[in-house]
DNA sequence: TACCAGGTGGAGT
DNA sequence: ACTCCACATGGT
């Protein structure tokens, strides 16, 4: 008989025990593409592997496929950060002076930062220019369909596989795929920055892996002078994509959050950075995705009424 | 129909 | 240094 598709359930070690919607939001709240649910279950992927994670009793369960189980129980501990003592790093922020982080820390416990494949987390948030999530999930999806390899042997035309599985693209593969059909994937303009860090990395090997391990400064330093890298990708990348806890990427919606909560009403995105590295201390990349995570949920609906000074409480 | 989306790079002051 | 703007495309 064929080979079940998924291996059976088992507990993650050590324990990972987040609410549903904080499973949701870490796996699937914009540090992340390549996470989808259906019923429960969130299947995802990276490098060459594939896992379902749910919701159990005592924690989170996981499978794979059989034939990828053994790399993916050593892969998933770095991936969700298991590791790291996400308690600790949540209670070093200073919630306890800052009312309105207070509110976010509540409102989201045990959100925590994953440590993506570094090369993947570039590509993905050189696609985020402007876009929605969703929308960013969809390209990344179209280029590991159209332009990645397989991930598993595939047995059968007719297996219960819902969808065939594809790595992304490495990026020496991206450095050989015309401009044109990066496009295809629904990129726009962001297909030309894809295509041109290709070329930018192809040309210098091992440059992606030793930027990946140099500190914070040098290797955002690296990272800015890839076409399409700007400050705000460059620190994605190092937080989502390195575990540089100091990185802050300041995007719309972090943006907004600092207007509306602390009064920075019309800073730039630099003086927003600077402010945040200094207010949030040596973790502020944790402390930016709290903030991001509750604004997108709960931030437009706490306008109504109150004026936005800072900290003003919604109820929660 | 407008406006917004996990922005960046380039041109013109 | 700062301000405006093009860049593609789908969601709300």
């Amino acid at each position: 008989m064929t080979e079940p598709l998924w291996s059976g359930w088992q507990p993650l070690s050590p324990r990972f025990t987040p609410p549903p919607p904080v499973l949701a939001e870490t796996l699937d709240g914009g540090q992340a593409f390549r996470w989808r649910q259906t019923d429960g279950v969130w299947t995802g992927q990276w490098a060459g592997h594939l896992v379902q994670l749910r919701s159990a009793a005592g924690g989170l369960d996981w499978r794979s496929p059989p034939a990828l189980q053994a790399a993916a129980a050593a892969a998933l501990p770095r991936y969700l950060a298991l590791d790291h003592d996400w308690a600790a790093l949540t209670d070093s922020l200073p919630w306890r002076s800052d009312p309105h982080l207070a509110q976010c820390l509540a409102a989201f416990p045990g959100l925590r930062l994953l440590r993506q494949p570094f090369g993947e987390t570039l590509l993905g948030f050189l696609c985020s220019a402007t876009k929605q999530i969703v929308q960013i999930k969809q390209m990344v999806a179209l280029l590991a369909a159209r332009h990645g390899l397989p991930l598993l042997p595939l047995p059968a035309p007719r297996s219960r596989l819902p969808a065939s599985f594809h790595r992304l693209p490495a990026w020496s593969e991206l450095a050989t795929i015309p401009e044109s059909e990066l496009r295809a994937c629904l990129l726009g303009f962001r297909a030309k920055y894809i295509h041109a860090s290709a070329v930018f990395i192809a040309a210098r090997p091992g440059w992606l892996e030793e930027t990946e391990h140099l500190p914070y400064p040098a290797a955002k330093a690296r990272l800015l002078e890839l076409p399409g890298v700007g400050e705000k990708v460059a620190d994605c990348v190092l937080l989502f994509g390195a575990g540089r806890l100091e990185a802050f990427p300041v995007d719309t919606w972090v943006l907004k959050s600092l207007a509306r909560r602390y009064g920075l009403v019309g800073w730039q995105p630099a003086q927003v950075a600077h402010f945040g590295r200094t207010h949030f201390g040596a973790r502020a990349g944790l402390a930016q995705q709290y903030l991001f995570a509750w604004e997108r949920e709960f931030g437009d609906r706490s306008l109504e009424g109150g004026t936005a000074g800072p900290a003003t409480g919604a109820a929660l």
